[in-house]
RNA sequence: UCCUCGGUAGCUCAAUGGUAGAGCAUUCGGCUGUUAACCGAAGGGUUGUAGGUUCGAAUCCUACCCGGGGAGCCA
């Protein structure tokens, strides 16, 4: 029986019929006297077997009827399809293998029930192995490799960005200063930007995809200190083609994660009719129609100021798809944005926010080209001219209009998942109260 | 950093200032189609820590520790 196939659960359908042997871990177990229903898991699904005592050797049926949550074993048996199950396949066992079987003394103590988040989060390298958390991870998966084929197919070459950065991106408030470089002051890095803009001046379109680091003392259900970030850059691009970039990439992860992650977003229960409208065009307005537009909802906000969580959730109420916000006051972005030829108090930076109070998920836009402008900027940012001498470079030699934006993957991944707090798109997630595991 | 809520059995939670309890988990017994399986029984507690008020504190007061949510900032 050793050289049946030795098959995954996903692919279980491909079997019916045939003895098969499936390795994993007991995940749930429901017995009688003569009957036992071992629920396995191997990573690619969950599969649910039967043991009957009467068509067993007592020793097979009695170490598989006193088996314990989350042991590893190997099961062999036949599959065969069931319309009772929900994958639609069941396996009849015929032998067991356990290799390691958990004692009563020392269960694993994350059980079908509920639990407390303190309690989750102190057992993240165990709770990563709970139903939920397993789809989550497949779509956080699939989002990653939605946004590489989307930049791969048009063009773009991956480059990546360094880590360690001698200066801050957007001012030094948040960085976290890394104590180990002799004669310099190093961080960790807030964005790959600077760095993409130089990247794109020698490939044309380009995109990094890393780690960024935050030291907001933020804690909310929508920031991490740790977070995952995917930032395209394009030469010879304005704020229009930034635009337009950002809407065909939310697209084309929406389409692709509806197209192949179905049965994650059904474990996640998630409202897959709130994902399936969202296609271009997506609705645009300027910063200023914002403004009027919360107001005549009842936002205090005034003009010149930046949008609270709820001015966010505001805007997008009414619209089944993301929402483009562009032309924000220079006073409240960062150093490089172009600023607008027609109104210069303005910024090229546009924002997509997404909807369902999912908030902010890209913010871009188009940067300085102009020497001079740059120069000044620097200057009034107060930002020290020889860190961003390379920077400043990219103006003196060949300068054209380029432009991108930066998508937070976990932002990205909560929104697909109908999350309710970032913390569970990420495998380890890092915030100011919590860094263990 | 500020505001706010919370900490009781392994877990999730109850308990008017007056004998600390339930469900789940665990152990034992029963059950051949269970879907968070079910039924019966048992064991399981320094009520986050330190102090205070009181005849008496899980409960009221003070300080501290730990965590949740939010604000600002941002993806």
């Amino acid at each position: 029986m050793n050289d049946c196939p030795r098959v995954s659960i996903k692919s279980i359908g491909h079997y019916d019929g045939q003895t098969v042997r499936l390795s994993g871990w007991l995940y749930n177990l429901r017995r009688s006297g003569k009957i036992a229903f071992p629920i396995l898991r191997d990573g690619t699904g969950f599969l649910q077997c039967v043991a009957v005592k009467a068509e067993l050797p007592e020793s097979t049926f009695e170490a598989l009827r006193e088996l314990t949550q989350e042991s590893s074993l190997t099961v062999t048996g036949k599959v065969r399809a069931e319309s009772r199950a929900p994958g639609g396949y069941e396996l009849d066992v015929q032998e067991v293998t356990i290799h390691q079987r958990i004692p009563e003394e020392d269960p694993y103590p994350i059980t079908p029930k509920e639990h407390g988040i303190d309690f989750l989060m102190d057992r993240r390298h165990l709770w990563l192995r709970s139903k939920r958390q397993f789809a989550i991870a497949r779509i956080r998966h699939e989002v990653i490799r939605a946004v590489r084929d989307f930049f791969d197919d048009n063009g773009f070459t991956l480059v990546d960005c360094p880590i360690f950065t001698p200066a801050a991106c957007e001012g030094t408030s948040t960085l976290f200063e890394v104590d180990y470089f002799e004669d310099e002051k190093v961080y960790l890095t807030q964005s790959g930007q600077l760095y993409n803009e130089a990247n794109a001046m020698a490939l044309g379109k380009v995109y990094c995809f890393g780690p960024t680091f935050r030291a907001e003392k933020s804690k909310t259900r929508r920031h991490l200190t740790e977070f995952w970030m995917v930032e395209p850059e394009m030469a010879y691009a304005t704020l229009e083609d930034v635009k337009e970039l950002a809407e065909g990439l939310v697209c084309s992860i929406v389409a692709r994660v509806l197209d192949r992650r179905r049965e994650e977003l059904k474990i996640l229960e998630r409202d897959t009719s709130k994902l399936e409208t969202v296609k271009g065009p997506f609705p645009r307005m300027s910063y200023d129609e914002a403004v009027k537009i919360l107001q005549g909802k009842g936002s205090t906000i005034e003009w010149g100021t930046d949008f609270g969580n709820t001015d966010e959730t505001l805007l997008t109420e009414g619209y089944d798809r993301p929402v483009m916000v562009d032309r924000y006051p220079t006073e409240i972005k960062a150093f490089y944005f172009e600023p607008d030829a027609d109104r210069p108090e303005l910024a090229l930076g546009v924002d997509l926010i997404a909807p369902e109070g999912y908030g902010e998920i890209i913010g871009g836009g188009q940067r300085i080209h102009d020497l001079n402008l740059l120069l000044k900027r620097l200057e009034e940012h107060k930002l020290p001219r020889e860190a961003f001498e390379w920077y400043v470079d990219l103006r003196k030699f060949g300068a054209v209009p380029h432009g991108g934006f930066g998508m937070g993957i976990e932002r990205t991944v909560s929104w697909m998942c109908g999350l309710d707090h970032l913390r569970e798109a990420i495998a380890y997630p890092r915030m100011l109260y919590r860094t263990r595991p």
